[in-house]
DNA sequence: CTGAAAGCGCTTACAG
DNA sequence: CTGAAAGCGCTTACAG
């Protein structure tokens, strides 16, 4: 027979099975205030709350400490496959440390960015991790202005005051054509990612110094609006309708990778003889494509867990100065990459 | 010059700068209070909480209705691509209605489910969606105790109180069975999910069923323990081992499908030339694949949102009958299903 | 080591 | 239509 009437269990209710006041409920239960009680009523309450199946309300914690023991996160997009292993990294890191997280997606919207900014404020959310960043983010100026301790992930803005991990572009970049010149390939593409975006900015640029540093043109960049397939697809085509010469192409991410790739098909070119492809990110599956991609991995899962690292540093007073942090990519090389075919 | 101290504005200071008691404030910001108050005050109200940058401390306000407007939603694992979509589909709509979620991975493990769900409670969660649910399920049970309103989605409990969306099972495998029937497959075997899901059981169960009304052997099953690429392998060798007459194999999943044609490639057999494959759930990048991955499509997106909308109608008191949705699967053909080769 | 009191920022019966 | 009061379930100075 269960107790009809659910009424919450509160730490009154457990008081009064021990005969002491609430208060030394809360201390008693509290591990940083435990100390503070006698082991033996410790021990009385931990009884009494487990058999009277008591769990702490915190949301009433909340209000009084003004904190919530909770982290927001700020995606883009949750389908698009970057982003899951980088917000796994985010949960485990946060759950282990008692922070629930939520989740919320922008679609690169500006007005979903601050509802959704918004929320988590009114919410009293303790830190923020955004990974939707632009070079100058107005969402990034809120934060700042609002004093929401916060840390960027993936990509960062240009002011340099703020903490972020994100990746060593120049490595990525320097690695797959290291690896495309090695191929004999001299005449490479790239098809770079919006330039209002660090890593779009940073991977084109670290794309023509190296070129250059190697005295090979450096000419052949296009831009894209959005890391997505279809701005790929009409990457690809603006290049190929303004060059035939070039051999390879090395995408901004692996998204635009895949459009290149589709783009190629639709032409009747083939991926890699008559072009190797190379993305960036290495999202799952890719070794299963057709031909499998040859990509830049950046590791999702270790960023979102070191970003959620970092504000956990921040929000117990520690770790003063803003931090970028740089973790390095490593290259995957697989069919889509090739020997030069001229 | 920014105002240092950084004190949260509050009903009160909107209250003192309207020249109305606070209460009044409440009710003005209430969409529906507000008609209790003239016209006037809520006008004046509401461009002082502008003109302060008010916005409403929500666990203040979860607090004192004792309801967060958060919903949890429990998934096996974030980065496993089935769920990003049906998140997506529960974000989307929890969102429109001004509900927070808040997502929480368990890794199929019971201890992480408890705590999660132990979690929430604490946050006075509204609701929950349950994207993990086993076929006895005790967390599922748990929620039926203690009056936590939820919605169960992708799998349901074989208890027929609760509510769910699912998939027409019957109708997904019986499309596939069609298909490669159609395709001269006579000897066709299954690679079952878990027996204790209710996907991998019915699936199973409308696999075998359907077989027998066609007169065809239904023998060629082999169940594995987990819905993942390796427990596919294991299931393919399995199969072999104790047969070498079947020409086509129907995954109970992508996954499952993808560990098949991993094994095949394996041993030296080419897909679908030596032996069709079919997956299930149409994850994304299948038709990238190589080969491209027949599949039955699942509405993913669409359940998730589906499943919020009841979970919504719940929280609103109407829709009082459990109510188990089926959603209608479709399936997608692609180039690994082919005529049977003997 | 423990108790009593105040208060976090809202909402909502109860009056008027 | 508006105000005054009480209270949601905690935490935490302040006493002792």
């Amino acid at each position: 027979m269960k107790p009809r009437a659910k009424r919450k269990i509160t730490i009154r209710d457990v008081a009064e099975l021990v005969d002491v006041h609430h208060s030394t409920v809360s201390r008693a239960l509290s591990p940083n205030k435990r100390d503070q009680i006698s082991p033996a009523v410790v021990k009385k309450v931990e009884k009494a709350a487990e058999q009277l199946g008591y769990f702490p309300n915190l949301v009433a914690s909340s209000l009084k400490q003004n904190r919530s023991f909770a982290v927001g996160v700020l995606v883009p997009d949750l389908t698009n496959p970057v982003f899951p292993p980088i917000i796994r990294g985010i949960q485990d890191t946060a759950e282990a440390a008692g922070l629930t997280v939520i989740t919320a997606n922008t679609d690169d919207e500006e007005a979903k960015e601050r509802s959704a900014l918004k929320t988590m404020q009114g919410r009293s959310i303790d830190g923020i991790i955004i990974a939707t960043a632009l070079r100058e983010d107005p969402i990034v100026e809120e934060c700042i202005r609002n004093e929401i301790p916060f840390v960027l992930v993936n990509r960062t803005v240009d002011r340099d005051d703020v903490n972020a991990v994100v990746i060593d572009e120049q490595f990525g970049i320097n690695s797959i054509l290291e690896h495309l010149i090695g191929l004999k390939h001299r005449r490479i593409a790239h098809i770079a990612g919006p330039d209002h975006t660090s890593t779009g900015h940073e991977r084109a640029a670290a794309f023509a110094a190296y070129l250059n540093s190697k005295g090979l043109p450096s000419d052949l960049i296009e831009t894209t609006e959005k890391f997505t397939i279809e701005e790929g697809r009409r990457g690809l085509r603006r290049l190929l309708a303004r060059d035939n010469t070039c051999t390879a192409v090395v995408a901004s991410n692996d998204l635009l990778a895949l459009g290149c790739m589709d783009e190629m098909k639709e032409l009747g070119m083939l991926v890699p003889d008559n072009m190797s492809i190379s993305g960036y990110d290495d999202i799952q599956f890719l070794e299963r494509m057709n031909p499998a991609l040859t990509s830049v991995l950046v590791p999702k899962y270790e960023m979102g867990s070191q970003a959620t690292k970092i504000l956990l540093n921040m929000l117990e007073g520690k770790s003063t100065s803003p931090v970028l942090q740089r973790m390095r990519p490593r290259l995957v090389v697989r069919n889509s990459t090739a020997t030069a075919s001229r």
